[in-house]
DNA sequence: TTTTTATCAGTATTATTATATCGATATTGT
DNA sequence: ACAATATCGATATAATAATACTGATAAAAA
């Protein structure tokens, strides 16, 4: 859970609000300059007083009844909340597939992190580009993180690999990890893990499948 | 909830099985054949209950007080639990690098899906493989889904593709979608979508980021 | 054999998140 | 100007998930 001028996001909330952006954006380029709860709600198929205590977590001024928001403060508030504007730099380890999928993944830089660098351990990729981002040699990391000050760092290696790098970027002074390992990673208290496995995801998607096969036989 | 012999597992403990499954793993390969909840919730940084709830959960035997639960019973529950020997067939839409870093995933058939077919627009990709898994045009999505029965499409197409792919997958018949564009997808009410937005993820890594921040200065 | 101890199962409590309800109010149409 | 209506904010309730507590018990130690 989250402050800003004293209200609070709960990271739920958060989670939607990139589907917020989305929508509201879809109806700016119409150039509608309003919209309600039950408007977005009904888009997105939410709860409309969810989205309603949404907007009003992060607006910075009152809804009108009949009206709605204004599309543009709305915009301004949850970019403003998501870092759009203060871009901090990068570093992803483990130059695969993945990882460039993650490098050209549009509208990136659009929540503060820009990646600078990728590492890998492989010696056919070190000195190549990816998206115009070059490749160095893994055994660099922690040199690197520390002499550019780098805060965040992505891995994207597979899962044996995930630990050692991890304590790399830790040594680097490193501070929030995107882990896209499937694997728990052991860090100090002070570090920030976001865990992104594919596997867990899969895991809930199998098992809800088979929920409504069943209900169809 | 999903419910499995009259037991009840929720959503965000089956989220976590995949790392407990991990966990197990290791346990095993040093012939550990008993753990206790308060073990595996150390070494994942998880609350004790949790665990021993998530464990009683699946489990088809009884811890026992001092000793724990067998690993090998809690392995064999937990892979039964997501499928992994039922294997269902899956396509994937649009053949870039992220459906490149997903087929090539590493114990994804583990979930009991088994990528068949990508399908892409570009004429570039069609005939191509990936991984020994052909690309075709994806006007005959509907078409091979039907034909081979399909249940699982996997959509890592462009945002602005994404519906349209979504609904050629649903007149395909087929069931369950799992959404790589960051956008919300319209379907019928029975069609089970699971979405793996990077930018949702983002923001909470980006949110918290600038909180750690924040203390430390 | 008895005591100690780690762990369990079950129940209670708390925290988080989602949804429902209701009176107040700005806008639209009569 | 007035009534109808969509929407708001606020408060209340319900659902879901996490954590704390307690007495029972199997295994290990004395």
């Amino acid at each position: 859970m989250y402050k800003e001028n004293n209200k609070t996001i709960t990271a739920q909330a958060l989670r939607r609000m990139p589907y917020y952006i989305q929508q509201l954006r879809i109806l700016q380029s119409e150039k509608i300059e309003t919209v309600s709860a039950p408007k977005i709600a009904e888009r997105l198929n939410l709860n409309e007083v969810q989205v309603r205590k949404d907007f009003a977590a992060v607006s910075s001024t009152k809804g009108k009844p009949k009206a709605g928001f204004s599309i543009s403060e709305l915009l301004a508030n949850m970019e403003e909340l998501l870092g759009y504007h203060n871009s901090d730099e990068a570093i992803i380890v483990g130059a695969g597939s993945l990882a460039q999928a993650i490098i050209s993944y549009e509208g990136f830089q659009n929540y503060g992190i820009k990646i600078v660098t990728a590492f890998d351990v492989n010696p056919q990729c070190i000195g190549t580009e990816i998206n115009g981002i070059k490749v160095l040699t893994a055994d660099k990391i922690s040199d690197l993180c520390r002499r550019m000050k780098i805060h965040i760092g992505i891995i994207t290696a597979p899962a044996h690999q995930a630990q050692v790098v991890c304590d790399q970027l830790v040594a680097g002074g490193v501070l929030a990890i995107w882990n896209f390992a499937p694997v728990h990673l052991s860090v100090p208290e002070h570090i920030l893990v976001q865990n992104e496995n594919l596997a867990a995801s899969l895991a809930v998607l199998s098992k809800q499948l088979k929920q409504a096969m069943k209900k169809l036989n």
